[in-house]
DNA sequence: GTAAATTTTAAACAAGTGTTTGAATTTGTG
DNA sequence: CACAAATTCAAACACTTGTTTAAAATTTAC
């Protein structure tokens, strides 16, 4: 065994890279370069390069999910009938399991939001078909706890909204590097995943309650 | 000349095509063979597929653009001492132009956006410089205007509020056929450019506020 | 109507893609 | 150490990509 074996090190380099030029526009090359080892070894690890894209959200989802829902579990935990569930409360359990994503590699949170926002337009689904299979009970907790703090809110509507919020998290996440660049220019600031999910949350929970 | 000629037939199958796969995924022979034209034929008429692509969003800025600044001329007019632009007018001063793009073809309004937020993500940058290069100047202006409606947010803040808008937005549009599916599945609506559009404008609203 | 310019066509090009192969090498186990 | 299993490797596979070519067809202009 190598100090880092293989498998991990194509995970590594295909996470990086598919971050940066999406699914389809990643070579197995380009992977295999980055992360010196030979090209057949993905297939040989993988099976396909499907099952590699595949892999790669699985090891984000097992970090982010179990952290997520310990959070979750402690924030409902605190709820009485005085003390009801706060929509910046609900947004702000999910920070920290995704910056604990960053133990992985760095800039990893990033990648994970940015993998979500690409698995929406660029595999015809067979992410979201992953993740709503595996953690589908999950997401429809999450959906409940949202509505809770929004009682006045239709299910359409939130469901609308729910997607806009996204949207908003996940496009500044992929063009971060453009956003960043521009923004750098324009007002030479640093951008951090933090900065942006901080800048990102009142706007999102104005958004929501409307 | 045939009824509609060539070149117009090239750019109206990658318009489609391009909106659906993107950019990279979408191959000459794909748009050759929708468009019922030879290959070759976009590389003579087109010079190569990077032109292509930019001929594609140069049709819809021709029509968008235009329209949108007589929209925004027309808006400002109406505006004195006492009678000050407000956000919610503002923002819906977007909506004809970009429902004027529909003439080009069905679909072309959502095509656009869906173009606008693959130009951050998947094109190096190239859509980016040449909207800046033809339109900076309105989009000078525009960010101009946001600004005078929100007298007490900052250059920065307004920055970030801005391209979560976009986000929110574009991100929907290019997701569409996925929420379409969701939201048929679960809630049974039709979703049309336009009910996407009257469902974001409150929620941008809110979430430039805050 | 004929010559010139424009456009269309089929074929081939070089380069890049994911995947498979079978031999070489490394690793773990008795 | 020796044998077997797991892994690595270089090479080739079949296929798709954007682009170019040069001949054929069509349109335009005189």
């Amino acid at each position: 065994m190598k100090k880092i074996d293989t498998k991990t090190r194509i995970l590594n380099a295909a996470e990086q890279l598919f971050a940066i030029y999406g699914f389809n526009n990643t070579s197995l090359r380009q992977i295999t370069t980055e992360a010196n080892v030979n090209l057949a070894s993905v297939n040989y690890h993988f099976g396909s390069k499907k099952s590699l894209i595949q892999a790669v959200l699985a090891r984000y989802l097992q970090v982010f999910m179990p952290t997520l829902i310990t959070e979750l579990d402690n924030l409902t935990a605190q709820q009485t009938n005085t003390n009801q569930l706060n929509l910046n409360d609900l947004l702000h359990t999910f920070v920290k399991p995704l910056l604990a994503l960053n133990q992985i590699s760095a800039q990893s949170a990033r990648n994970f939001m940015v993998m979500i926002g690409r698995g929406y337009s660029e595999t015809q689904g067979h992410l979201r078909r992953y993740i709503s299979e595996n953690y589908g009970e999950t997401l429809n907790h999450i959906m409940q706890l949202f509505a809770s703090t929004l009682p006045n809110i239709s299910r359409t509507e939130l469901f609308w909204r729910l997607h806009f919020s996204l949207g908003a998290l996940v496009f500044t996440m992929t063009s971060d590097s453009a956003l960043a660049e521009i923004s750098e220019s324009d007002f030479s600031e640093k951008v951090s995943t933090e900065y942006i999910v901080n800048k990102l949350i009142p706007f999102i929970v104005a958004g929501l309650k409307n």
